[in-house]
RNA sequence: UCCGCGAUAGCUCAAUGGUAGAGCAUGCGGCUGUUAACCGCAGGGUUGUAGGUUCGAGUCCUACUCGCGGAGCCA
């Protein structure tokens, strides 16, 4: 008997298959029962009918437990009154494992004790369908610089010295060589991959130490990083929404059901398509100043600022040419305006806040080094990057991109943490 | 680090300072098309910890612990 998956359980009406499985609910009505399976590719009701299939068979019913392990033999039937269109006509039950009493019911859970058992919290229908958003999300990511002739470059997790100088850093004993910290980005060895291969990404985890409790905050999260030589901040803007919009349109047309599942209003994803509003940081602070918030010139944008300016377009909306003094020290200045940087920070829709951060970077050696010595950074540390530019500096820009931040704001999740399989939080390192 | 909110059955939550309850889950019984099925019965409690006020505290007060949200910081 062919072994088949509930995904494909309508190219096999008629047929007798063997599914296997978890027990995801069960329901009984006396003489008919229904065990909803479920299979990590879709959940199925089978139907057993008293004295249509042996007592024995009959009374493994019983038996299953919410999570208990089993297969089902019978006919596939498509059936309008099933859940998903098809049922199974179980001619046979075999049982693998009966599951004790599963703590995660069919009714309402708080948030802690569902993060408490993160590991079995996977099994639900949302997870499910939010990992396989997330799936879909990181595919396209791959695809579009994997079709685009970037080359992928990973940086290091385990790095020397802090990138930008600026956050808090995870810190740990190298060997003999003294401290060690997890990286908090990628860009900087990117950097040197762009000049190496001229258009590669890296994509891995990152590490934040600040002790954030928010709602768009982990300890550990993901981010793709992209960087091109030969690129100014307008080509950097450029990549950027023809990304994003790659990204969600190749969800829409993949994930439909699962942000139906998600209840997602799909609307203001819809709406991603180039081109993306482009507006200066003085444009921002007009909104701003417009709202009647009071937003002084100079100062970086807070969660609510960047509410605000989002609500104010049906599509992600980049922000350019920030206060050079709020951003790293990395990034290049206006040449048209030294107070400002030519850095683009991308917020989402409906308060989702930053998802993408870039800049052109600054290719000169001795502006580079008067930003090292302006920031108080140790240059020895920065040698190598410097090599950069003593070596055929060219122009060159990139940006980084928050995998949970994009997921949350494409699954509408008020949350980041459930974006992460497991997620690593201020107070949670477990499971 | 600061501000706010919270902690009662395995879970989600009720309970005017006066006998701690319901739904789900679990066990038993019933039901020939269920859709988080439904109906009946049963078991299940040191009300986060420590102290205080009171004839009497789940409820009021103090401290502490843990968690959640926000601010700051950051992406």
């Amino acid at each position: 008997m062919k072994r088949v998956y509930i995904e494909e359980l309508g190219r096999h009406v008629g047929e007798e298959v063997l599914l296997q499985g978890w027990l995801y609910n069960k329901r009984s009505s006396g003489k008919i029962r229904f065990l909803l399976l479920r299979d990590g590719t879709g959940v199925v009701q089978g139907v057993m009918m008293k004295g249509a299939v042996p007592e024995e068979t009959f009374v493994k019913f019983d038996d299953l437990t919410q999570e208990s392990s089993f297969a089902l033999r019978g006919k596939v039937r498509k059936e309008d009154r099933a859940p998903g269109g098809f049922e199974l006509e179980v001619s046979d039950v075999t049982v693998y494992a009966i599951a004790k009493e599963y703590p995660i019911t069919p009714k309402d859970h708080g948030v802690e004790f569902l993060a408490d058992r993160r590991h079995l919290w996977l099994r639900s229908s949302r997870q499910h369908a939010i990992m396989r958003v997330r799936h879909r999300i990181i595919k396209a990511i791959r695809d579009f610089f994997d079709d685009r002739g970037f080359t992928l470059i990973d940086s290091p997790v385990l790095t020397p010295a802090a990138c930008e100088g600026t956050s808090t850093l995870f810190e740990t004993e190298y060997f003999d060589l003294g401290k060690a910290y997890l990286t908090q980005s990628g860009q900087l060895y990117a950097e040197a991959g762009a000049l190496a291969f001229g258009k590669v990404y890296c994509f891995g985890p990152t590490f934040r130490a600040e002790k954030s409790k928010t709602r768009r905050h982990l300890s550990e999260f993901w981010m793709v990083e992209p960087e091109v030589a030969f690129a100014d901040l307008n080509d950097d803007m450029d990549l950027a929404e023809e990304f994003l919009e790659y990204i969600v349109q190749s969800v829409l047309k993949d994930r439909a059901p699962e942000l139906k599942a998600l209840e997602r209003n799909i609307s203001f994803l819809e709406n991603v398509k180039r081109p993306l509003p482009r507006i200066s940081y003085d444009e921002a602070v007009a909104i701003l100043q417009s709202k009647g918030l009071p937003f002084e010139w100079g100062n970086d944008l807070g969660g609510t600022d960047e509410t605000v300016i989002s609500e104010q377009f049906d599509r992600p909306v980049m922000v350019h040419r920030y206060p050079s003094q709020v951003k790293a020290f990395y990034m290049k200045r206006d040449p048209n305006n030294p107070k400002v940087a030519l850095a683009v920070d991308v917020l989402a829709p409906e308060g989702y806040g930053e998802i993408i951060g870039g800049s052109q970077r600054e290719d000169d050696l001795d502006v580079l080094l008067e930003r090292i010595r302006e920031h108080n950074l140790p240059q020895e540390a920065f040698e190598w990057y410097l090599d950069l530019r003593r070596y055929g500096t060219v122009p060159h820009a990139g940006f980084g991109l928050g995998v949970e931040r994009t997921v949350a704001w494409i699954c509408g999740l008020d949350h980041v943490r459930e974006t992460i399989p497991f997620p690593r939080m201020i107070y949670r390192l477990t499971p």
